[in-house]
DNA sequence: ACTTTTTTTTAGTCTAGTCTAAATTAGTTT
DNA sequence: AAACTAATTTAGACTAGACTAAAAAAAAGT
């Protein structure tokens, strides 16, 4: 069996290993909070069970199980955000902390239910690709930050790199929200604020929103 | 904030003290499958919290914020419980442990939304009242064993005692469902065992069967 | 190449929650 | 009332998962 708190760890550098294969100890610590001799602990643990290859002073990278288990593990979080928002009403900036404790819930079948309930969805709240039961992502989507963009492009809001509820609201708040097709009006040197078009009505947001939004292309 | 380990004794203390006020260490360990000196060091931290009147030697009772704490559990368990059935399509002898493991997903927002979207139900699957969120169980149906039953009897099926999934499907195998009228043709003096017909069908059942079914009245 | 800084690991401590074995208290029987 | 038995508590130990402080290794700067 599988603690939580493994769960977490295992979760944390699959995402931390997205870019650039191998994680640090410092870098798991931080996502985490906690202290990176608690990190340094739980690496020989994990590297005791097969989960990851870990070589002192060297970083960690998932092994092969490793990396399944924790695309179970993101796999049941999107599932649940998904049913929290689409079932129960939810919005996108509040379903975070409750998935982080319902990923943890241990029934296959459960998850297999919940998302055939769903209809198999293939992205979570945030525009977030949710792994199948093998643990196989097919987005086939590209997406660049709205930064990346220059004036005169266009595209389409798929998906967020902040996930924090106040970056969220503030998307809601500007009728920012995924499906949402944007036009690059103008981008200002000064400050590389973009003004953007959106259903004939301009809308300027800062750079760091800019690097926050990705736009399919 | 509460541990599940202090959310399952609160809830063992509760449901041993529906019969008989005060509870005895060595029944919340047989509850729990724990060893009683665990018990005993458990209900000391419960005291000290004042979820529970604990005297040495003199079993436990719970405070009044003790048994709010139990019934919320409880009423947690009991939706969850409804909504893989009537959501997910699970059989009502296959919720119980996916249960047991949400009933202690910390939300009140979330327990609301999904009582809402369940459509306020008052009883879970196995006819077991479900608390609000006050915490009122108001269950005004009487029900009594259908061994408390004579010959010539009727009556509805609308709950179990054991909710044992042996029990349940044995139950389902039979077509002993909740809301199933019966009616006592025959009790059998040699073993208790009672005859019953149901739709016009007859199907005996044996002594400890009639003391599992609960029966309206 | 040597020094300083940063990162990582080790050593030792703490808490929650469990256990076994021994001691104590309560209840029952003679 | 004493003796036995059953229930309960205490004492001591263990594990998981966290922490702080100190030591060691690696990286960066001169
Ligand atoms: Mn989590
Ligand atoms: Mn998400
Ligand atoms: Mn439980
Ligand atoms: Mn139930």
């Amino acid at each position: 069996m599988r603690s939580r708190s493994e769960e977490d760890y295992l979760k944390a550098i699959y995402s931390l290993s997205i870019k650039g294969s191998s994680t640090s100890t410092n870098e798991i610590a931080k996502a985490l909070t906690m202290k990176a001799s608690s990190v340094t602990d739980m690496l020989k643990k994990l590297a005791d069970k097969k989960w990851v290859n870990y070589i002192k002073y060297k970083g960690v990278t998932l092994t092969k199980e490793g990396k399944q288990i924790a695309l179970q593990i993101i796999r049941k979080h999107r599932l649940w955000e998904t049913f929290l928002v689409t079932n129960l009403n939810f919005k996108w900036d509040e379903v975070h902390d409750i998935a982080e404790q319902l990923e943890h819930i241990d029934s296959i079948e459960l998850i297999n239910r919940l998302d055939k309930h769903l209809g198999f969805p293939k992205f979570d709240p945030h525009g977030d690709p949710i792994p199948d039961k093998n643990g196989k992502i097919q987005d086939l989507r590209k997406s660049q930050p709205l930064s990346d963009l220059k004036k005169g492009d266009k595209g389409i809001i798929i998906g967020v790199v902040d996930g924090t509820s106040i970056f969220l609201r503030y998307l809601d708040n500007e009728g920012l929200n995924l499906g949402t097709e944007i036009h690059v009006a103008e981008i200002f040197d000064f400050d590389f604020s973009y003004k953007l078009k959106i259903n004939n009505k301009f809308l300027t947001v800062s750079e760091r929103v800019s690097k926050n939004l990705l736009i399919q292309f």
